[in-house]
DNA sequence: ACACCGATTCGATAGTTGTCAAACTCGACC
DNA sequence: GGTCGAGTTTGACAACTATCGAATCGGTGT
């Protein structure tokens, strides 16, 4: 509301395999980026949703059914679902029906992107 | 103070130059970290703080005073005073006062942390 | 001492989020 | 086709968050 969004670039769309952005040690995140990329981030911000991505992304076959998922935590199998779509939504994982069961894999793309914001040359040390 | 010191993860704390975690692509977190970390992503969550973040991890100097971050933003001095002290106590950034003003520079540990968790594999490709 | 300036803290408020229980959808299996 | 089980959606609510203006704090310089 307070920015004009000027020329709206869209990472967190389908076709998102390109680089995108510098590691933020080298360049300052424009604006509409920060809105963008923030977005995975907050995603994260969540002690569970953290743990879900983990499980999901640890999966040994690449993807994970959400009946494995949700008996790991104490909370509801609803708000497990609520997690899951907040991770959905943010670009970082997928879903497919199979059967009776919903398998979640991870999408690397993105968190591709984040750890290259947050400096790969401290990890290639 | 939460923390039964176990395995002890305590990636906020500032002694913290070890490497804490491997890629979640390897490991699945444990519930300690993940409430460690998630923590961390959670600041870096919100666009405004995103792009401070980004501002002071590509200080050509190491360290930027709030004088110029302040201005870069629409929002009031407070609210940046308000986000840069989420980054502070998220132990991103570290503030430093010299006579009237006040100098962040980045804390490269936790945003080493991060990174390696998103897949160093990835980067190094 | 005093006024000034940069930055933080305080108090208030509108908006967002994490959680649950209940209702619902989709497929499988008798 | 009726029922069961796995997930999701809906509605509600307490807790948290982003934001602002006002008050405050810390240093400079007159």
């Amino acid at each position: 509301m307070s920015k004009p969004a000027t020329t709206a670039p869209a990472p967190l769309d389908e076709s998102n395999d390109v680089p995108c952005c510098p590691p933020m040690t080298q360049q300052r995140i424009d604006s509409a980026t920060a809105v963008n990329l923030s977005a995975a981030f907050k995603a994260l911000g969540d002690p569970v949703r953290l743990q879900l991505m983990s499980m999901i992304a640890s999966a040994p076959d690449g993807e994970i059914c959400v009946c494995d998922l949700t008996p790991a935590f104490e909370v509801s199998g609803s708000t497990i679902s609520h997690h899951l779509k907040t991770l959905r939504e943010a670009g970082l994982v997928d879903a497919e029906r199979r059967a009776s069961w919903v398998y979640y894999r991870p999408r690397p793309a993105l968190m591709r992107q984040l750890a290259t914001l947050l400096d790969p040359a401290a990890i290639a040390q």
